[in-house]
DNA sequence: ATTCTCATACCAACTGGTACGTATGAGCAA
DNA sequence: TTGCTCATACGTACCAGTTGGTATGAGAAT
C-alpha cells in the first residue's frame, strides 16, 4: 500500500535524484525532464508532487538542511564543554569532506545562483547560514567567557567565519576536484581557535 | 567605421553589461538576449564579437581576473616583506570589500555553477584560484623561514585558505546582504596570521 | 578625385530545439 | 464511486544560434 503519504517512493526518488544532479550543475541548469528521467518517472509525477521548480528546490533545501543539522547534532549533543562542541562540529565536516558521498552543500550551490532570481530560495539559504553561524558562535561567546574572559577578540564573528571557510572550501573543492582542502582549512582554523582560547 | 582593433565600444558595453548581469543571476540564468537589451545592442552585434555564449563566459573571466591581479599588484608591489605583502593584500581585499561598485567575484560566481557542464571555463577558474592561492602561499612560506622558521603550521596550505576564506565570506555576502562580513573575517584571518608568526 | 572592392560593424527576422507547465485520463485502492 | 497515483500528449514561451542582409570606411585602381 502506498496510498498514504508518509514517503511516497516516487516524490523520495524525485528528491533523491534532483537532489544529486543539482549538486553537480546547480539550480538553474538542471531540468525537470532531467530529473524524471534519473528517477525514472515521467514529468506526470512530477508536477503531482510539487507545484513547479521552485518548490521543489525549497522542499530539496529543507530536506538537506534537516540532515545536515541532524548530523551535527548527533554528534555533539553528548559535549558540554562549549569548545569541545565546536571542535567536535569541526571534526564531523572533516569527516564529511572526506566522504566520497558528500558532493557538496545545496545551500551553498543554490545561494550563488539564485539569491537575485528566487527569493524565497535565497531566504531559505540564508536561514541555513545563520542557523549554524549562530549555533557555532553561541558555543564560541560562551567558551570565551569560560576559558578566555579577557582576550580582546570578537567570538561571535567566528560563526560566520566557520561558515564562509566551509563555503569556501566546498567552491574550491569542486573547481579543483581536491578533496583534502578542506581538511586542511579546517585544521587551521583548529589551530586558530586554540591559538585564540590559549591551547 | 568605429575605432578597428583595440576595443569596440559595443563590445566593451556587451562585455560591462554581461558582467554585473551574471554577478546577480549568475552565467546560465543570464540570456544573450537580456545581455544584448542591456547593453543597447541587437543578438547580431553579439554573435558578431563571440563565437557563442561560453566565449563570451572565457573573455569575461579573463579581463575580470586580469583587473583583479592588476589591483592586488599596484597595492602590493613596493613592498618588500611577505608578511607586510600579504597583510597589504588583505587590507586590499577589505577595501574592495567595502566599495559597493564591487559586487562579487565572476570566478566564485561561474565556478559554482559550470565546473561539471563548461570544463573550460571550470579550467579558467581553477587557474584563477590558483595563481592567488600561489602568491599568497609563496610569500607566507617566505615569511616563515624569515619569522618563524621553527614553528611547525603549513605555511602552504593558507593560500588555499584565504581564498576559500574570501569566496565563501562573498558568498554569505550575497546571501545575507551583509557588507560587513567579509571585513570582519578577514581581520580575523589577519589575527590568526599574527598568532603564527609572532606577532 | 572618383570609383571599385572588400573587410568590418551592426541589425531584424527567423529556426530548431527545449524548458516549464497543463490537460486529461488510466489503473488501482478504499 | 471516489480519490490518489502516475502516464501520455500537448501548449506556450523562450533561448542559443543562424541567415541574410545594410552601412560605413579604408585602400587600391583608375
Amino acid at each position: 500500500m502506498r496510498t498514504r503519504h508518509p514517503d511516497p517512493p516516487t516524490r523520495t526518488s524525485l528528491l533523491d535524484a534532483a537532489e544529486e544532479l543539482m549538486l553537480a550543475k546547480g539550480f538553474v541548469a538542471t531540468t525537470v525532464d532531467e530529473i524524471c528521467a534519473a528517477a525514472g518517472v515521467t514529468k506526470g509525477s512530477f508536477f503531482h508532487y510539487f507545484r513547479n521548480k521552485e518548490e521543489l528546490g525549497k522542499v530539496l533545501l529543507d530536506r538537506f538542511s534537516q540532515r545536515q543539522e541532524a548530523r551535527f547534532l548527533e554528534a555533539c549533543a553528548s559535549i558540554e564543554d562549549p569548545l569541545e562542541r565546536v571542535m567536535t562540529m569541526i571534526d564531523t565536516a572533516i569527516a564529511g569532506s572526506r566522504d566520497p558521498a558528500g558532493k557538496g552543500c545545496l545551500v551553498g550551490t543554490f545561494a550563488q545562483e539564485i539569491s537575485e532570481t528566487h527569493p524565497k530560495l535565497r531566504q531559505i539559504c540564508e536561514l541555513c547560514f545563520e542557523r549554524l553561524a549562530a549555533a557555532v558562535a553561541r558555543d564560541l561567546v560562551e567558551a570565551k567567557e569560560r576559558h578566555a574572559p579577557d582576550a580582546a577578540f570578537d567570538a561571535a564573528a567566528l560563526g560566520d567565519f566557520f561558515v564562509a571557510l566551509g563555503q569556501g572550501s566546498l567552491l574550491l573543492l569542486k573547481t579543483t576536484g581536491e578533496r583534502a582542502v578542506m581538511e586542511r582549512n579546517l585544521l587551521h582554523f583548529k589551530g586558530y581557535l586554540r591559538s585564540l582560547y590559549g591551547k
